[in-house]
DNA sequence: ACTTGGCACTCGGGATGACCGAGTGCCAGA
DNA sequence: TCTGGCACTCGGTCATCCCGAGTGCCAAGT
């Protein structure tokens, strides 16, 4: 149905498009990449295409602009992954390489990706559900409160102030902290609800009420609340341009935790890039823009996303190039920490 | 030199183009602002109020606007600070009462002010040049990396790992972590470098170089590193139409802590609202914004500042009431627990 | 069955010019 | 010192025109 010329005009239009922000039309097509065909044969094809809901022109006797659907078909099958040049590898390296912090890494992840796309960079946090304990640790702060902090596997820390209903001992501090070293270390966080629903039996009556406090603060911060945590860079990468509608309903979208969460969320949590491109886009101010993400982690598992979002237009090679070595880097820096 | 009546046209100037966002004529003018006079009086005063650059013409034949120097007049001597209404009042407190951290207070702080005044909010972290330390606490997490927790009594709590150049006994943290308490709880953290370069000598020779690693990561999160913290938030208030040369310019200066440092910093540190407009301003990117910030803390003396950041052509008394209201309850907040 | 050259047609965008009106400065008179 | 009158300026808008890039279609060529 689409011969392979079709495809190669297809390719091309994205190309040009992409770099020259300009509908493009069958002379320029032609000369610019040599097909050896005439500029009617191509606006024959070019009809084609229109006709199939790829491309489109924005008026009648302009050039024409690739849609959704064109793009899809460009990341699909006409177009690979850009690999990074030595240097940008080498950039990212030294770039993460001096990180010495779960913060630190996201921080510099998000500045480097923006910096390296040109683009808006997004980084998830490691997911909370997919870590597993490594230390509790609480801090008596005053008589009735105390500072709960949570430390996970993946080096992500977590704090929490608990108000107690009455004063606590710290003997009573001590014996809660074994308590929950114990049932807690190692323990993936999904099981941590169950678990912590055993442990009143395993403190002395008197302390009763305060462990209450401290365990329904646990679930509070594991399950309910900032259970995800998402860091945006590089916000000055947007240009009015791109964006017919005004660009403040993006700016909009990129302050809401929440929506940043189902952005990169709801996308199969392999460790194969995934683009979404703009109406695809599960979010109502996102429609103009594209995701191209992908999960990070140290091992085979996925313990989080990040990505770069953009125009439509936007040169999709490079840019899965950039993601995909990023997130590779992150992923080892984890793993060595 | 400026007689009342040229005060009042510079006034009536200044409300008009902030509301209105157009150059305003004497003819307008007169009847908006029910002054006895006849427009060719006023053409005579904004003569006289542009000669000496407090108005100026975008182009011949059009209305006046306020120069950097008018507006700094008007905030000056001819507006005051605009209170708020009861439901706003309400609608602060009860949006602040629900926060239960620091970093939750500070998260709300920004995003009430932003949602009040309309504008970008900016709100700084306790300074930990101001506070004292409340506790120490060191976490081991493999046998030769720590995690070292700081908790200063304004509630902010940073954390770094720390590596160190060799294996660690849980004894020796336990010693290490009691030494570092009994010696810096209540102390100033200014004063903190001096009383740490004394520490060596409490602990056992075998365990210095550790020791040392520890101290010497406290003495860079301190001093070096992120003394100071900002958090912005409203970034889709700014709106194109008022910045002539673009807002990338003015994202990208968000975007970098160091700048925004630099913004509220260079204020004297008083708790009286302060207003900076335009090219007053230091840093090179936000010369066509105006600041109105104030500085907040649990007593007297001020710990942090926040404010909005906004075009020059801005409600400054309402943005001056926001600003100095928000900062006052986040006070009590911050007294409060 | 494609491809190609030719041709009429469309339409957005830039350039030009006229016009309107808001606004100004100045001056003479109250 | 204020006021009314008056000539002048100039930005914005609208209508008009024109150009050129681009299209669709068709008939002829391979």
């Amino acid at each position: 149905m689409l011969d392979d010329r079709k495809l190669a005009v297809l390719r091309a239009i994205v190309q040009d498009y992409v770099s020259t922000m300009e509908p493009v039309g069958s002379k320029t097509l032609v000369d610019r990449h040599h097909l050896d065909v005439s500029p009617a044969t191509i606006r024959n094809d070019m009809a084609v295409l229109e006709e199939q809901g790829y491309i489109a022109q924005p008026h009648t006797s302009a050039g024409r602009i690739p849609t959704d659907k064109g793009y899809r078909l460009f990341v699909d099958r006409l177009s690979g992954v850009k690999p990074l040049s030595v240097a940008e590898r080498r950039a990212i390296e030294t770039f993460l390489a001096g990180a010495y912090d779960l913060d630190d890494v996201v921080m510099r992840t998000v500045r480097l990706l923006a910096q390296l796309t040109r683009q808006v960079a997004v980084v998830q946090y490691p997911s909370l559900t997919r870590s597993t304990v490594r230390h509790v640790e609480l801090i008596p702060l005053a008589a009735e409160r105390l500072l709960l902090v949570l430390i996970t596997d993946t080096g992500r820390v977590e704090q929490r102030t608990v108000e107690l209903p009455g004063p606590i001992e710290e003997e009573a501090v001590t014996q809660l902290r074994a308590v929950l070293n114990a049932c807690l270390d190692g323990r993936m966080l999904t099981e941590v609800a169950s678990v912590v629903a055993e442990l009143p039996e395993r403190v002395q009556a008197g302390d009763r009420p305060n462990a209450a406090a401290v365990f329904s603060v646990i679930l509070e911060t594991l399950v309910e609340r900032n259970e995800e945590k998402v860091v945006v860079g590089g916000a000055s990468n947007l240009t009015p341009a791109d964006f017919s509608q005004g660009l403040r309903e993006v700016l909009e979208s990129l302050e809401e935790q929440v929506v940043l969460m189902r952005l990169l969320g709801e996308s199969a949590d392999q460790s194969m890039v995934t683009v979404r491109i703009g109406a695809e886009n599960p979010v109502a101010g996102l429609r103009s823009t594209s995701l191209v993400a992908v999960g990070y982690g140290t091992g085979d598992q996925a313990v989080a996303r990040l990505g770069v979002l953009g125009p439509t237009r936007m040169d999709y090679p490079t840019a899965m190039g950039a993601v995909r070595a990023v997130a590779r880097y992150v992923g080892q820096i984890l793993a060595g920490s």
